[in-house]
DNA sequence: GTCTATATTCCGATAGAC
DNA sequence: GTCTATCGGAATATAGAC
């Protein structure tokens, strides 16, 4: 069935890619306009301010990119299992919007106020349910005694500062697309091993 | 001795204050006359244009913050006691300016043709040298084989991510700033033994 | 709903007095 | 060198015809 996009999912897939590529601050919505081809004043009828549809956008891309990693931290599986398919399944989650990362994480430096107070109007963040399996293993004494924060922390970050760090990596392995993909399929199994042999006992 | 700053110096420090804060295309030029306690035309005078402003900016937190590091990569320590004097140090420099790596990362991203010119157009990266020490290591069987790039981005993910995703991480520990420090003291010696574990034979 | 034209605000930059 | 006042353009937002 071929359905045309409305007018407003033109809108939002055009500024998702302005705002992912330029922020809040440097996206204009001239450029909004021309990416959705149609005119700037449509933006305001459906959104009323740049704000606004900033927020919309930022829900929608921050609301993506979450809960999907969470699922697999609540699941009921064993450490090392769970760790090896987080890992796994979020490089691969991430690899297709290689920029949310470095996007979320800049707007919530700019605006912490504000997005802390939106983060707790919602509901709290599901990391709890990860940190009471490891305090519970590390008591059992299945693992090494580690802060779980520090090891949460461990884990994200060999998994995203690479997407952060980008361009910066793509001047050492070249700038090809395929020679980044090849860099972080590596990462897929090479992570997790670095982690649970970080806590193995 | 007490000398007053000069105008200059006022606004190369209040310039550097606002554009870590919002950004290029966030900061505007009242907030850093205001912040500088002098007057907007000021800035004009002084640097030609919001960009040159930038740009001096720019290449002066850069250029602090690549090439300290870099004397400890180059120096000719054994590869695990480089290691883990690099992480230490590199984290306790860092935490001096907390804001400096989401900044960095932030403003590449958004011109990275830009920048990656300028940085071509200086000499070439100094990481080579590590690269080589670990290549010579692996062959001489000393430390596991592993793509020498990948270990790189273990090391300064694992260093500059928590930096990079510090309003989250302070949702975790807490929003005091004695807490996020102790965070980062723990990972001195947390993140080099993680790294050294997972190269050596 | 969609457009053109216009209003309004904001901001970088300059002119000119001191 | 430093200021006040202002220009000129850009960007957000609105008015109003179709």
């Amino acid at each position: 069935m071929i359905k045309t996009d409305t007018t407003e999912q033109k809108i939002v897939a055009a500024a998702k890619k302005v705002f992912l590529a330029k922020g809040l601050a440097g996206a204009r919505m001239q450029d909004i306009a021309d990416e959705a081809g149609i005119n700037k004043a449509m933006l305001h009828y459906y959104f009323r301010s740049k704000d606004k549809l900033f927020e919309h956008i930022f829900a929608e891309v921050a609301g993506a990119f979450l809960p999907r990693v969470m699922t697999i931290i609540e699941s009921d599986k064993p450490l090392f299992e769970k760790i090896e398919i987080f890992c796994s399944e979020y490089i691969t989650q991430v690899m297709q919007t290689p920029y949310v990362p470095i996007f979320i994480l800049n707007e919530i430096n700019r605006q912490p106020e504000a997005f802390i107070k939106k983060m707790f109007a919602g509901k709290k963040p599901p990391i709890d349910v990860f940190l009471k399996q490891l305090q519970k293993e590390i008591k059992q004494g299945i693992i090494k005694p580690i802060s779980p924060v520090q090891l949460f922390v461990n884990i994200m970050g060999l998994c995203l500062f690479p997407f952060v760090a980008q361009p910066i990596l793509q001047m050492m392995i070249g700038k090809e697309k395929t020679k980044f993909e090849a860099f972080m399929n590596e990462r897929k199994a090479q992570v997790p091993k670095m982690i649970i042999a970080s806590i193995k006992k």
